[in-house]
RNA sequence: GCUCCCUUCGUCUAGAGGCCUAGGACGGAGCCCUCUCAAGGCUUAAACGCGGGUUCGAAUCCCGCAGGGAGCGCCA
């Protein structure tokens, strides 16, 4: 049998980041059995349900490269199929039609609670024969009132739910649309699904579900309920708290690959291993390797991983991403140093790129001012008659580049007696505008040789200003 | 309230009765390297929720308790 998985977001929201570990989850899954992946957009709430979010959630799984072999199946373009289905339920004795009302239903809801029952439909239109005159009635499914329902789940292990716990669900709403326990149930057994991976908060309607699919005639698929993701504060996941798009994570210059990475080590590992290619994530991911208990963002370690993929990643590819972010701050880079230079520059200092293009922007745009306290520090008097004597050797230095750059540096310093910090800090101010930069040479290097003196030329005349 | 789930360093985790003086990673601290910021190297602090069992032996098995979470909708 082949695997199938499937990924069911409900398009109320864009895709963030417990959503995307449960795709990955799926895919990953469905990568390593070479199984099938579908992806089921869950919009039968209409009310909640855009087409924004629809595209959000597309856009993140385009992003992330987590591609579906099937799909996107829309529950909404399907209710004719689920009608269909409650139907045959109604024919077989397995649902009815239920009149209460909703003010009936919360009445009722209200003793149980008083008298601290669990709230649950007490079945009281199972047995009627006829129809209330004016009201149209919900469909409920005609839940197994004695009995278990054990969930073999892949991840939990057994969980064992009493029936009486369970109540006759609505599979089919007064207006005729389906309910998202019903839909999940009929798309589950349409889509061939053989397991089902999902958050642990589906974990108490697995038992309903199942029910419907033993009346429907079918066996269950594989369940695996997968622990929750935390906000970094280890509470729920909030706008406040982590739950952000995944497409704000490329805004915010991180990686797809860090951003994968990071989660698949969320609530799975594979021994002390951190780091996993693609590849690797496919070939060693299991489900009886992912634990049992809820877990808390870490953005420090996500910042790690992003760094680490932009240390050892394709530098064509880092360039292009770098151009993305630079093109985002609204800098010009059709001229100034080459992209894929700049990142070998960088690389070992940002960790991320939307920092790496922040650090970036001096070797496109000349500094508007200096950065005041680096200013104070290295553009004062006494360095100008060094800055003087080295601006003399770059002058008639023969090649640019950054070994040739390394030498006239450390013989000028060493030549007027000075540690090379004390020459190459009050350049890098006057070349970058402030305290920070890649190594002098190569940052001399790449912005070349008129920018550089330029700039020089710019400082000195800044020293004299102020002196 | 009822049902279900969860509980190892701050965080992610290893751990399937002796390999545990509880390992790794991020973060922290310190040192080294150093032209800035980093990166890198080395060192270091830091955890089995509590109480009972079972056993020669328990982080690992069982039972309670406590704490946390989820569900209990004509939401998904």
């Amino acid at each position: 049998m082949t695997v199938r998985t499937r990924f069911a977001p409900s398009p109320t929201g864009y895709l963030h980041i417990g959503g995307a570990r449960t795709a990955l989850f799926c895919w990953l899954y469905s990568r390593h059995h070479g199984g099938t992946f579908i992806l089921r957009i869950e919009d039968t709430d209409r009310e909640r349900s855009t087409d924004e979010a629809v595209q959000a959630i597309l856009d993140g799984m385009a992003w992330l490269d987590l591609k579906q072999d099937e799909g996107p199946f829309y529950q909404t373009q399907r209710f004719d199929r689920y009608r269909e289905v409650a139907q045959q339920l109604l024919k077989d004795g397995h649902a009815y039609h239920c009149y209460c009302s909703k003010e009936e239903l919360d009445a009722m809801r209200a003793e149980q609670m008083a008298r601290k029952e669990k709230p649950r439909y007490d079945g009281r239109c199972r047995d009627r024969k006829e129809p209330k005159p004016g009201v149209t009635p919900v469909i409920r499914f005609k839940n197994p009132q004695e009995g278990q329902t054990v969930v073999e789940d892949a991840v939990k292990g057994r969980v064992v739910f009493d029936n009486h716990e369970l109540d006759d669900l609505i599979i089919v709403r007064s207006d005729g649309n389906p309910t998202y326990n019903f839909c999940v149930v009929v798309d589950d057994m349409d889509m061939r699904i053989t397991h089902v991976m999902r958050g642990d908060d589906h974990l108490n309607n697995t038992p309903r579900q199942m029910n419907i699919l033993k009346a429907l005639g079918c066996t269950p698929p594989q369940y695996a309920h997968l622990p929750m993701i935390l906000g970094p504060d280890g509470t729920k996941l909030s706008k406040r708290h982590g739950a952000v798009s995944v497409m704000q994570y490329r805004e915010d210059g991180f990686l797809p690959e860090a951003v994968l990475n990071y989660l698949v080590r969320l609530g799975w590992s594979h021994g002390d291993q951190e780091v996993f290619s693609r590849e690797e994530m496919v070939q060693l991911f299991d489900i009886k390797d992912i634990n049992t208990s809820a877990s808390a963002i870490n953005p420090q370690k996500l910042l790690w991983l992003n760094q680490h993929y932009i240390k050892t990643g394709d530098l064509k590819r880092l360039g292009e991403e770098l151009g993305w972010h630079l093109a985002r701050l609204g800098v010009d880079v059709s001229k100034g140093p080459s992209l894929e230079g700049l990142v070998k520059a960088q690389q070992e200092r940002a960790k991320t790129f939307k920092e790496m293009a922040e650090g970036s922007r001096f070797f496109f745009e000349e500094p508007k001012e200096y950065d005041p306290q680096a200013a104070a520090k290295n553009l004062t008097p006494d360095v100008a008659p060094a800055l003087m004597t080295l601006r003399e050797k770059l002058v008639a230095l023969p090649d640019w580049t950054g070994p040739a750059l390394h030498d006239v540096l450390n013989q000028t310093a060493e030549g007027l007696g000075l540690k090379l910090g004390k020459l190459a800090q009050p350049l890098r101010v006057a070349v970058s505008g402030g305290g920070v930069s890649p190594p002098i040479d190569a940052t001399l290097e790449l912005l070349g040789r008129d920018t550089s003196l330029k700039r020089l030329d710019r400082a000195l005349e800044y020293i004299k200003q102020h002196s």
